[in-house]
DNA sequence: AATACAGTTGAGCAGTTATTCAACTGTATT
DNA sequence: AATACAGTTGAATAACTGCTCAACTGTATT
C-alpha cells in the first residue's frame, strides 16, 4: 500500500484525469516528509516567533532583551523560545541567571529572506 | 514613533544589553513585512495545502483530481483552494463544469524546496 | 424538462494555540 | 539569611482553524 492511498477512500467523487492523477501521484515526495514540512512552516506562522527569529538572525540575546525588543512579556517570549527550541530552530546557553539564546540553524534566513522577497516585492 | 514600540510598554522586564537591542532594532525588516511573512507561512503551515501545492507543482488539475489524489472530500479541498486563492498562490480557470487549478507563483516551490531540504537532511 | 455531476458555500463542531496570570526555581547580591 | 531578579512552568481563557454535513449553483447530457 503506497502513500496517498488509504484504506478508506473518504473521496467523494470520481477520477477525471486519470493519467495526470497517476502522473503526479508517482512524483509527490513522500508524504511525512510534507507532514514534517507543513509542521516546520507552522512554526514559522506566528508574528511573534518571526520577530524573534529575525532578531536572532542579528546577534545572541537573552530573553529579557527580546521581551524589550517586542513589548512582550518575559514569560509569553519563554513560552515560544520553547517552541523554537522544540523544533531545533534555536539553542541557548547559561551564563549566571541570564539564559542567552541563538540560531541553531542557518538554513532558517535563507528561507525567509526567499519568504520576505515574496511578501514585498 | 517607530517600529517594535508600542504605546503601552507590555514589558515586565529591563534592558540588560542596551547597545545590542537598540543595534538589532535599527536593522530589524519592516513589522506589517514580518506580519506578512508570518501569515504567508501560516498557510503553508497545513499538510493538506502544502500536498495540494506540491502536486500542482507537477500538473493543473480539477478538483475533483485533487481530491482523489489525496482520498479528501470535494468540500474540504475547495476550502483549501479557497484560501490558497486568497493568498493568491493559485488561480484557476474553468472549462465547462470542470475547474482547472494552477499555481499563480513561481516563488513558492523555490521556498518549498528549502523547507524540505531543511526538514529531509 | 429532468437528471447528473463538478464545484461552492455557510454553519457547526472538535481540536489547537497564543497570551495572561500566578506560582515557582535558581543564581547573585547585600 | 534575606532580597532581587532572570527565567520557567502550568492552568485557564479566548480566538482561531480544518473538516463535515447539507444545501445550493451552474453546466452538460438525455
Amino acid at each position: 500500500m503506497g502513500t496517498y492511498t488509504g484504506d478508506i477512500d473518504r473521496c467523494d467523487c470520481h477520477t477525471i484525469h486519470e493519467t495526470v492523477v497517476n502522473d503526479v501521484r508517482d512524483h509527490m515526495p513522500n508524504e511525512d516528509d510534507l507532514i514534517d514540512l507543513a509542521d516546520l512552516f507552522k512554526v514559522f506562522g506566528d508574528s511573534t516567533r518571526v520577530k524573534i527569529l529575525c532578531a536572532l538572525f542579528q546577534a545572541e540575546m537573552c530573553v529579557c532583551d527580546i521581551a524589550v525588543l517586542l513589548g512582550m512579556t518575559k514569560s509569553s517570549i519563554s513560552h515560544q523560545l520553547r517552541v523554537l527550541k522544540q523544533s531545533k530552530l534555536v539553542k541557548n546557553r547559561k551564563d549566571g541567571k541570564v539564559v542567552y539564546y541563538s540560531l541553531a540553524d542557518d538554513h532558517v534566513k535563507t528561507i525567509f529572506d526567499q519568504g520576505l522577497a515574496h511578501v514585498t516585492e
